[in-house]
DNA sequence: GTTCAAATATTGTCATGGCAACTATTATTT
DNA sequence: AAATAATAGTTGCCATGACAATATTTGAAC
């Protein structure tokens, strides 16, 4: 790798996030979809693990806990999900989708796979793993 | 792609570039440099484009015009940059580094440069020309 | 030359992210 | 059992990012 290709990775992947986040923001706004991104992200990773803590989620999703608790809030104020409290650990919530937030759940995730699919056009599987490898490889390296 | 890799690409990249910022920030932090690795981001921009205007910058780096001015009060701030009026164009800012904040650059530069050093093990120059090209095309589909 | 449109920078609001401090609860140690 | 440590979550502060609104200045149209 040359000098001047160091230099550059970091803002070059720093800059496509920014504008993915942007293209899917634009894409949930334009269908009427009062979320955020990251809430989409909370709301999409409650769903398959109904009861999680906020913790948990936290730990799944790269957020930290401060970060969880304001999405949370958030969303709890939209009435698209409820905190229990947990009979087992009175530290603990018990996160759950309400019936809003699963409809509206549903109806964004439509409009993410599809933003999904455009935005890997013209790449391939082979691509995928790299991109994959590329970003695990990164990941343990600055661990 | 599978379905499952369709989910997991925006994340899977969001998650590895907050951890290389923050594995940045700890090596600046460490080293007694006050700077934060976005105002890094806009130093570092400043320096071969010296007399750059804060629109100019904002282009070049992917941050918008509201981030721009924030940034450059804290570097204001610190005395480590200038806004000098321009003669030709009274609504543009001439911006330049003061000594100090030439000073500082040329120090967090051999921290940075460490860490892309670091962060890029295991990886071939392959592997970037894969990761560039990844970036540019996800950034073309979504434009 | 005045009017209108565009460009430059700033400010405001809200969402997110990192960090530290704090409360409440649970687990461990003794 | 009491003291201490660890865990879960919240709140505060500041930096960054997206978006909208504004003031100032410049450029274009007439």
């Amino acid at each position: 790798m040359t000098h001047s290709d160091k230099r550059a990775y970091f803002f070059k992947i720093d800059s496509t996030i920014k504008r993915i986040r942007s293209f899917m923001q634009k894409n949930l706004t334009d269908a009427n979809i009062d979320l955020t991104v990251d809430q989409w992200v909370v709301l999409d990773h409650i769903v398959p693990n109904a009861g999680i803590s906020q913790n948990e989620l936290g730990t799944l999703i790269c957020k930290d806990a401060p970060t969880i608790t304001r999405i949370l809030d958030i969303l709890v104020k939209k009435e698209l999900i409820v905190r229990k409290m947990s009979d087992m650990d009175r530290r603990k919530f018990i996160l759950e989708l309400t019936p809003q937030g699963k409809e509206l759940h549903k109806k964004a995730f439509a409009i993410i796979a599809n933003g999904r699919k455009k935005s890997w056009e013209n790449l391939s599987d082979k691509d995928y793993d790299d991109l994959v490898r590329i970003m695990d490889t990164i990941y343990a390296n600055v661990d």
